[in-house]
RNA sequence: GGGGGCUUAGCUCAGUGGUAAGAGCGCUCGGUUCACAUCCGAGAGGUCCCGGGUUCAAAUCCCCGAGCCCCCA
């Protein structure tokens, strides 16, 4: 075995060891408990970043702990067609080749966007492999395989049917920048610093004017109407009047509606039906005409009169000019306001109105809110639960056509004849009505239409498949908090409609991964963290640590090389450990059981059981990163700092070596399987050197039982023995670091104990971890003060470090002085409570118990450096 | 406007109502100990944001406030 760690050396090896041996597929129908989980699906136009790494790390973490623990486990993988990104793609590499899918037209248009599919689509999952993700690949699924899309097409049928997809002329978000609608969710909403105009309308039937302010004034050729509020008395007696739009000459009527604002600019708003979400529901309302002046490409429409053909701020700035020249605009004030932006290309948002396709939400998010409030589905944390409800109760209605053409496209049809709309799940080859020619509708759907049956079209809906039968529904979903609304709701109510039940139980939410900083990391930026960089560097393993060690789940975290580093290094001391226990174990071989006699032995032991206890709880509750931390403290503070350290001892003991092999064999085994699912390759590679080990893919750490409670005793007795050999031993270092003896030097000291004969048996190893010679007990009640010396206290001990010179007593009396200090105050504070009826009569009878417990051993350690000073003031 | 989060050592963060508040990094001092310098030993460093309340007991639960961040409208 290499003397240092190097991942590089074996990751890919286990990668494809686990692979060409089938130890990540699962077989449906098995007598097994089963488990199972699908991978929120990548995109296929973008590379691994850290953020997937995470989402990629905490499931295999949970995967691997449930295939360790005996389930027959599905982590199904796949990709998601990412309809917009994709497109943008493509039409970008057809720009560069000088032509555009306009003249390609539809179908060489996908033709090439399958090519580029197959060309770079799994990109992204190759990378997946490098973090060690335990997938089923032989189920690897794309939202736009042959199966998802019959998926889409049912159930965009069956909502059809149901009256829950309907299509209409409603006002929606347009991206000038993708060329097509997106949904509410998909716009950002960001402040900026803008300007807020007032312009003057003049009134019809007189020489006075209303005044309105506005923050999109070249929306106003659109105007149709002016609004004040119902109890504005400055404007009640314009209501009813009408007033003249400047430059277009439109006659505008006046009138009241709640939703204005009269604290707003003059308290006059002018409205634009056609551009602005609430002027929308005002112009139903009154009734007013709908003048669109903006088209989809964010240009001036026809509408616009002079205007038209101008992009929508140049139109703004020409605008300005001709008010201000016809003496209309009044002032500017500076103003902040919220643009909407796409989520996706970052382009200002148009809210226009157009003819789309929509999902009627509120019969389908009712029992989406039922199963998560009676716990049927539950988020951890369980503060998301609240972010979910919030959204659910006021969610509208969901755009789901977009103007692109890599997608599902609508399967509906019209027809030519009689202008009537078929939608099927199998192309009409003409109208049933007049039997007139059809034309299917031009629009794909929404990618998230798709991902959101990804649970079930995954194991095979709409058919009725073994999977789906056996794996159906799955039992935690992983993912971050910043796409809740956008996949967990929509799966959490598609799933409902269609299987009748939850998607899955568990819906485990992670945090952003952010820089060094705190910042988040972004393309423009420069701030991203490549993980295949990270794993080139340090592994994969350390990489998988660095984001689960020290984090709780939900919570955003940093990254940064120092971190990543630190978890190479725990890794690091697990190799060596290793290799000191195998070197060990040479020609050894297992024994039937393993029952050691030494307080060392059982001690670990004791200790590695309620370790197992522990993690197994954190697992449960899903928090990988505090069942990591018990692991790591475990084999390096208890395993690697103390437990090999006697082994040291304990080996060159001819009554103790074997049961000390066998000590060091077991936790080192224990360890291993532990630590299997947070660094499964470095796992995997040392479980290879361990004696013991079954032969065969069966043999493999990765399907071996993980470490369950029950196995070893808990033994409190030499729990208490460990605890003083290591009070002792620090004690003793510590005041060897205060006189400069140096590490390893050897000097003598002296215990001086209530009980000798527990002592007896630790001297070799203090000698050995304190570096102490010679070591002597002496019975602390007969013996005298042993006079040139340092002394520290333990639990009934007092511990002497002899010194050959001449101490520096007013330096350790001021040492010892600051030990009294603290002891007093501690003692002061033990006994007021244990004075107190209430705490005596109220607080739990061990916290009673412990307090006097405390309260006596540190009397007597006070008592012991009292006099201690007391010897040193009578010796100057 | 509504909702949520955070505030703990110089930095990054853990923290179960239980009584001496933890880790990693950094810092200081000392170490060529036969697994490991990717290491070992020792140490310094804290009004647990402020103010109330509940409780025998509060970093932890409740209320008020401050600062920072996120989401939704």
């Amino acid at each position: 075995m290499p003397r240092a760690y190097e991942p590089k050396a074996f990751e890919e090896k286990w990668y494809r060891y686990w692979m060409d041996n089938g130890l990540f597929n699962a077989k449906a129908g098995s007598k097994k408990p089963r488990f199972s989980l699908v991978m929120p699906p990548p995109n296929i136009t973008g590379s691994l970043h850290i953020g997937h790494a995470l989402d990629q790390t905490l499931q295999d973490i949970i995967i691997r702990h449930m295939r360790m623990s005996g389930m027959e486990t599905l982590w199904l993988p796949g990709t998601d067609h990412a309809s917009i990104a994709t497109h943008a793609k493509i039409e970008e590499m057809l720009e560069s080749e000088g032509t555009s899918r306009w003249e390609l037209g539809r179908e060489e248009f996908l033709r090439r966007a399958w090519e580029w599919k197959d060309r770079y689509g799994h990109i992204i999952t190759d990378q997946v492999k490098a973090l060690g993700a335990s997938c089923d690949w032989s189920r690897e699924r794309f939202t736009m395989d042959e199966g998802c899309s019959k998926a889409v097409t049912e159930v965009f049928v069956r909502l059809y049917e149901k009256g829950l997809i309907y299509k209409g002329n409603y006002m929606v978000n347009f991206c000038p920048g993708c060329h097509t609608v997106i949904s509410d969710i998909e716009v950002e909403h960001e402040e900026m610093d803008s300007s807020l105009w007032y312009i003057r309308y003049p009134l019809e039937d007189s020489d006075g004017y209303i005044e309105v302010a506005t923050t999109r004034p070249e929306t106003m050729l659109g105007d149709t109407g002016i609004a004040v509020s119902p109890d504005d008395k400055r404007y009640a007696h314009l209501i009813g009047k009408n007033a003249v739009l400047p430059l277009v000459e439109r006659r505008l009527p006046i009138f009241a509606d709640k939703h204005v604002d009269p604290a707003f600019g003059t308290g006059a708003v002018k409205v634009t039906p056609a551009h602005d979400p609430d002027d929308f529901e005002m112009g139903r309302a009154h009734d007013l005409e709908f003048v669109s002046v903006i088209d989809t490409r964010g240009k001036m429409t026809e509408k616009a009169g002079k205007y038209h053909g101008m992009d929508r701020y140049e139109c703004r700035k020409a605008l300005l000019k001709d008010l201000e020249d016809g003496g209309y605009l009044v002032k500017t004030e500076p103003y902040k306001l919220s643009v909407g932006r796409c989520h996706r290309c970052d382009s200002n948002v148009e809210p226009l109105i157009s003819e789309q396709w929509f999902v009627k939400m509120k019969p389908l998010a009712e029992p989406a809110l039922r199963v998560v409030r009676d716990g049927t589905v539950k988020f951890v944390p369980e503060r998301f639960t609240k972010v979910y409800e919030n959204w659910m109760e006021n969610v509208r209605d969901w755009c789901i056509s977009r103007q692109l053409w890599w997608g599902h496209r609508i399967p509906a049809w019209y027809c030519d004849g009689c202008g009537k709309t078929l939608v099927a799940r199998e192309e009409p080859t003409s109208c049933p009505e007049c039997g007139g020619g059809l034309r299917q509708d031009e629009d794909v759907l929404d990618t998230w239409f798709s991902s959101a049956l990804w649970p079930f079209s995954t194991l095979g809906w709409p058919e009725n498949t073994a999977d789906l039968d056996y794996f159906f529904p799955t039992d935690v979903l992983v993912t971050g908090y910043d796409i809740i609304f956008f996949w967990v709701a929509r799966m959490i109510f598609s799933s409902l409609e269609f299987m009748g039940r939850e998607p899955f139980h568990h819906v485990v939410i992670h945090g952003m991964v952010r820089d060094a900083l705190g910042r988040k990391m972004s393309k423009s930026l420069g701030n991203g963290i490549d993980p295949l960089e990270v794993v080139e560097k340090y592994g994969a393993d350390a990489l998988r640590m660095s984001l689960t060690a020290g984090t709780a789940m939900g919570n955003d975290m940093r990254l940064y090389d120092e971190k990543v580093a630190g978890a190479r290094n725990f890794v690091n001391k697990l190799w060596n450990a290793a290799r000191y226990c195998l070197a060990n174990l040479e020609g050894w071989s297992p024994p039937d059981r393993v029952a050691p006699k030494g307080f060392a032995g059982r001690w670990i032991l004791s200790r590695l059981e309620r370790t197992i206890q522990e993690v197994k709880d954190a697992m449960e509750r899903f928090e990988p990163g505090e069942a990591i931390g018990l692991i790591t403290d475990f084999v390096w503070n208890e395993f690697c700092d103390w437990y090999i350290e006697i082994s040291k001892e304990d080996l060159a003991r001819d009554g103790l070596r074997e049961e000390t092999q066998s000590v060091l064999w077991t936790v080192l085994r224990d360890s291993l399987a532990l630590l299997h699912p947070f660094t499964p390759f470095v796992t995997e590679e040392l479980w290879s050197y361990l004696p013991g080990r079954k032969p065969g893919k069966d043999g493999s750490l990765i399907v071996h039982p993980y470490p369950e409670p029950g196995r070893y005793p808990v033994d409190l007795e030499a729990e208490h023995k460990a605890d003083l050999l290591i009070e002792a031993t620090k004690a003793i270092r510590n005041m060897r670091a205060e006189v400069n003896i140096p590490t390893g030097k050897r000097a003598p000291a002296i215990i001086s104990a209530d009980e000798p004969g527990i002592w007896e048996a630790m001297l070799p190893y203090i000698q050995r971890l304190a570096w102490t010679e010679p070591l002597t007990v002496v019975d602390g009640k007969g013996s005298k003060e042993v006079r040139q010396a340092l002394v520290s206290v333990a639990k009934g001990a007092a511990i002497y470090l002899p010194l050959q010179g001449v101490i520096d007593i007013d330096r350790e009396t001021a040492r010892l002085d600051k030990a009294i200090g603290d002891l007093a105050r501690d003692i002061e504070r033990t006994r007021s409570r244990l004075s107190q009826e209430d705490f005596l009569s109220r607080a739990p009878q061990e916290i009673v118990e412990a307090q006097r417990k405390r309260f006596l051993e540190n009397s007597a350690k006070l008592e012991t450096l009292k006099a201690r000073v007391e010897m040193l003031r009578r010796a100057r």
